[in-house]
DNA sequence: TACTTTGTTTAGTAATTACTAAACGTACAG
DNA sequence: CTGTACGTTTAGTAATTACTAAACAAAGTA
């Protein structure tokens, strides 16, 4: 491969990893997802470990991060003991599957902690004032509800295959 | 205040500092949040640093960056030189507001790079062959027409006011 | 069976981030 | 003009996070 275009690549590389740290990943998630973005063919983890200059450890942790937000997917070769890995190209699927992964892990179990105060608020534990419990029940239960609101709209868009791109399009169209 | 009660808020200051994490945001961050949204009256910045137990230091440069993202409104009193802070109740306005900030820093620089990226294969820089240099070219495009679609959906979000929020959920409830 | 080739896990380290304590700047009060 | 009551900034520190190097596990091959 020719030295600049080389650099190109690596320029992209380092775009990749600026925009990972930015959305909270680590910035060899996105290092690991250039590579194997730009490849046409799958790659094993040792050519992804040489592309990036990381190590195979890093690599192998960051590349399962990846599966698991369904960014790249696993795949083997006949008679060949290694795996390869290669980039998903449909970014409207990825997204449907990073928010699932979400919904299942910390999103949900911090929400749950907010149910948790307005329940105890709602039972009467806490002795307060009437007043000073209906103002606190009535916050809580406003973040409560938007919480809420979060969550059935990143449903709505794990769901989004339902509609085809152009209803989605549709949707985006009236808020324009 | 009841001890219970205290006890309460305190649950709760801990689970908003874990979702602000989750956000990407440091935790003290979520505690100056969680105390100002359980507030009936805007609080001094020393009332915050009591109840939150970090240091004025740490409150202020944290609840400026709730200001800046809107979720926090400074106001003052006459012939009082305190500054006090209330939470925004308004979730909605907040969103936008975050996502405006957001679009004029990291994100947009962020996607610059790999318009710039784009930019230099189109120029047909990078001595490659022809048919490395189409594919490559089709992927950071595709790329780039992600970023652009998000780019446009935030747009269109800090747009929602035009709309009432009873069209919003009309547009939601065809996600259904 | 022992040897190779692969991916994963772990213990320690480097880098980053968010905090504390204290100095500083500013503006009003006397 | 000096003292006081604030908010901000800064230098240093603690805590967290993401990495490296190396041990390990698994599974095929000779």
């Amino acid at each position: 491969m020719s030295k600049d275009a080389q650099h190109i690549r690596q320029e992209f590389l380092e775009g990749l990893s600026r925009i990972s740290r930015f959305w909270g990943f680590p910035k060899g998630v996105g290092a690991a997802f250039a590579v194997l973005y730009l490849s046409p063919e799958p790659l094993s983890l040792d050519e992804i470990v040489r592309q990036t200059g990381l190590t195979k450890g890093a690599i192998s942790t960051n590349v399962r991060a990846l599966a698991r937000m369904g960014l790249v997917q696993r795949t083997s070769r006949l008679g060949d003991r290694k795996d390869y890995y290669e980039a998903e190209t449909d970014f409207y699927r990825a997204i449907r599957s990073i928010l699932a992964e979400r919904q299942n892990t910390e999103f949900a179990r911090s929400i749950e902690t907010v149910r948790h105060t307005l329940d105890e608020l709602k039972a009467g534990r806490g002795s307060m004032d009437e007043s000073e419990r209906k103002f606190l029940i009535a916050r809580v239960q406003a973040l409560q509800d938007f919480f809420d609101a979060i969550d059935s709209l990143s449903r709505a868009v794990t769901r989004l295959d339902r509609l085809g791109i152009v209803n989605v399009q549709k949707v985006l169209s009236v808020l324009k």
